[in-house]
DNA sequence: CTCCGCAACTAAACGGCGTTCAACTACGGC
DNA sequence: GCCGTAGTTGAACGCCGTTTAGTTGCGGAG
């Protein structure tokens, strides 16, 4: 058998990543192989590698996928007056797309490109545009500090959150504390808002 | 060939994980398995599995090594007067030992037990006492505080700059933030301590 | 319309992985 | 001196990502 004319090339692709997508979200990225992927889309693992550089840069696009529906998420997140409190609808945002899509976001922090390999810069873009959008909410607590200031404590924030989500997913917030993820956000959020009110100018 | 003298029980148990500890420091998780480690060690994988569980006990046991050198560090650590200072000291011994032992460290929270296996309750217990040595900096900041908002804060910053650690060590912080790990975490450690003295009562 | 180059696809292979197991050997106890 | 058994091996199982030789059928040139 060869040269079979199921699909296009373009539809083939679209075949491969809708499918990747569907698995990595059911099963997780470690279940996640060339073989269950091409299993279930019916053909065989060699015929991936025609149409894609390695595995990598098949989960690399589910993972675009992921951060597009995540600024989504930014987007439709319920708006407020108090840039304070519009911080915290965005960690609500960003907790309510993550436990919709857990293995996804795991997928986008846990899977293991071999290293040396660069780290696509839309993939940074992607995540430095959200961060752009909660330093908004920093500044405008304090317009008189500097943008750049609010642009780290946009930084840190999301670095946080990431950080307690991802403890979270992979089962291990358990190791530093005994409490529910959604607190521990609300918590950071707003430890992050009261320190950046008292900053020194 | 079977049945060899060539070390007692104990000997060769620790054979096994001083050798897999060396393994790990130096080539760092992935690149350890059960052929490396017995090859490394002139037995074949199967002799493993005779005097552990399996690779997950192994990994474990080293794991137990660095949260103890991360104890001594903290032991280890400058002291100082002022407890907000004390916790960039702190902050400071971490980030050594973690330079230190980078591959070790990330071993601790990149290592993919199969699911379900529980994380071993000293485990838990040994990060702990780490994060109540930090609780009591914070207690000290606002003595009128209860000792319950003092240890949320603990545990927050410890989750704060392990994801921070996280995100270097596997080279993605890039990802987040454009800055030095060093300059982050202190930042990070300020931050609690600002959020923390402002807390209303 | 025929023929051919080439793209698409498969099956098998390579070298890795964690783990298990039958076979064998040498030690300790009788 | 013999035997049960603990210790060890090497091969095997079923996975993994990736490569490659070989085959098939499509599209364009003549």
């Amino acid at each position: 058998m060869a040269r079979r004319a199921d699909h296009t090339r373009a539809e083939l692709a679209k075949l491969v990543v809708d499918t990747a997508e569907e698995l990595i979200a059911e099963d997780g990225i470690d279940a996640f192989s060339a073989r269950t992927l091409s299993r279930a889309i019916g053909y065989t693992a060699g015929t991936l590698y025609h149409h894609f550089k390695d595995l990598d840069d098949i989960v690399t696009q589910v993972n675009s996928r992921t951060l597009a529906g995540l600024a989504q998420a930014f987007d439709g997140a319920e708006q407020a007056a108090d840039p304070a409190v519009q911080l915290r609808y965005y960690a609500d945002a960003f907790l309510g797309y993550i436990s919709l899509k857990r293995n996804l976001w795991n997928a986008l922090f846990e899977f293991r490109r071999k290293q040396g390999v660069a780290v696509p810069p839309w993939y940074i873009e992607a995540i430095a545009s959200l961060i752009r959008i909660v330093a908004e909410c920093f500044q405008q607590i304090r317009p008189d500090l500097p943008p750049e200031t609010a642009r780290l404590s946009g930084q840190l924030v999301f670095a946080s959150i990431h950080s307690v989500v991802s403890l979270e997913s992979s089962g291990r917030l358990g190791l530093v504390m005994d409490r529910d993820i959604q607190q521990v956000v609300h918590e950071l959020v707003d430890m992050h808002v009261t320190a950046f009110r008292h900053r020194s100018a």
